[in-house]
DNA sequence: TTCAAACACTTGTCTGGACAACTGTTGTCG
DNA sequence: CGACAACAGTTGTCCAGACAAGTGTTTGAA
């Protein structure tokens, strides 16, 4: 057995201790993985309607704050994952129809989105069978096992969310 | 306020029903949020090194099979995040000098992977900045927590892991 | 024995994400 | 007033990830 963590008596090795070099890794490893397994059954779904989740996390969040637009920059710092591409992920949008931009005169710089008909018609389409597939993601635990996961991912990313990290 | 799941009573709206179309949602959003941004921490770290996590990941699993050599696909369903272009991943690792293949002559079909004593060395001198990484991510919760958080995660992927899902 | 099916990758190709460099716009300070 | 910094996106470019189609190898059944 290679590099392994010392450890202060001969009990037997245990599951951190066999397979990851701390607890923290551990954690972090199991945090990946679940993402991952979780991710796969979402992906399936949106990508039978040619979106990504990081695309339907955007119009959600644009539907929520219909009719009110919201700027370009504010629109990529509240989705859930970074989105450093944010100009061509709107693009896409765009491009079908879901969401429209317009540049106010008043302050050029800015470019503000808003969400279309066609798009709140597709997030309200979307609506049940993303429901159901949340379920099977994670369905089969009761609702006092959920609740203890969001408080513990929670503690766990807080000292990490910038102060107005208002993600949805 | 559009769409909003249908509540029995007048109170006022929950977490979830604020922002969430239901609980699993709301836990399966902090999962990815939180992954995102301790991701972020560890990439930095492995960017430095020219390394991705997925690829970090497979050194570290073919060193704790080094001297033995694993299969491709072996390594494939093995690494943390589900990887179709694991050839080329090894083939930047191979490039690099950091592991070897062969192509046994009795099985002509399969090809072998293994750990070069320069992939040992490399995650030799990551595995401290690599823990410190760890700590900076989860580090402020106590090891009650920790172990709490991967139990929960374990629960939240079992029906979603494969029988032979041997990732590490 | 031969030939089709299964296996274990490999390659082609496309899309999306990441960073850096660039453009146009607006404050602000001498 | 004029120049320069800061802002808000946008574009260029590269690279990783995903799927599908292709290649070489082996098995196994007619």
């Amino acid at each position: 057995m290679p590099t392994m963590i010392p450890r202060p008596s001969q009990n037997k090795p245990t599951e951190t201790e066999r397979r990851f070099d701390s607890l923290e890794q551990e954690a972090f490893l199991n945090l990946w993985r679940t993402y991952d397994r979780l991710r796969a059954l979402e992906d399936e779904l949106f990508a039978a309607h040619d979106l990504s989740s990081q695309q339907y996390n955007a119009l959600r969040l644009l539907r929520s704050e219909h009719p009110h637009k919201i700027r370009t920059l504010d629109l990529a710092g509240r989705l859930v994952s970074r989105a450093p591409d944010i100009t061509r992920l709107v693009d896409k949008l765009v491009e079908r129809g879901l969401v429209d931009r317009d540049r106010p005169a008043e302050n050029r710089r800015i470019v503000c989105i808003g969400i279309t008909d066609a798009g709140i018609a597709l997030v309200r389409e979307l609506q049940k069978p993303i429901r159901e597939c949340h379920a099977r993601q994670l369905g089969h635990l009761p609702a006092k096992a959920l609740r203890e996961l969001i408080a513990l991912l929670r503690a766990a990313r807080e000292p990490h969310e910038t102060p107005e990290g208002n993600w949805r």
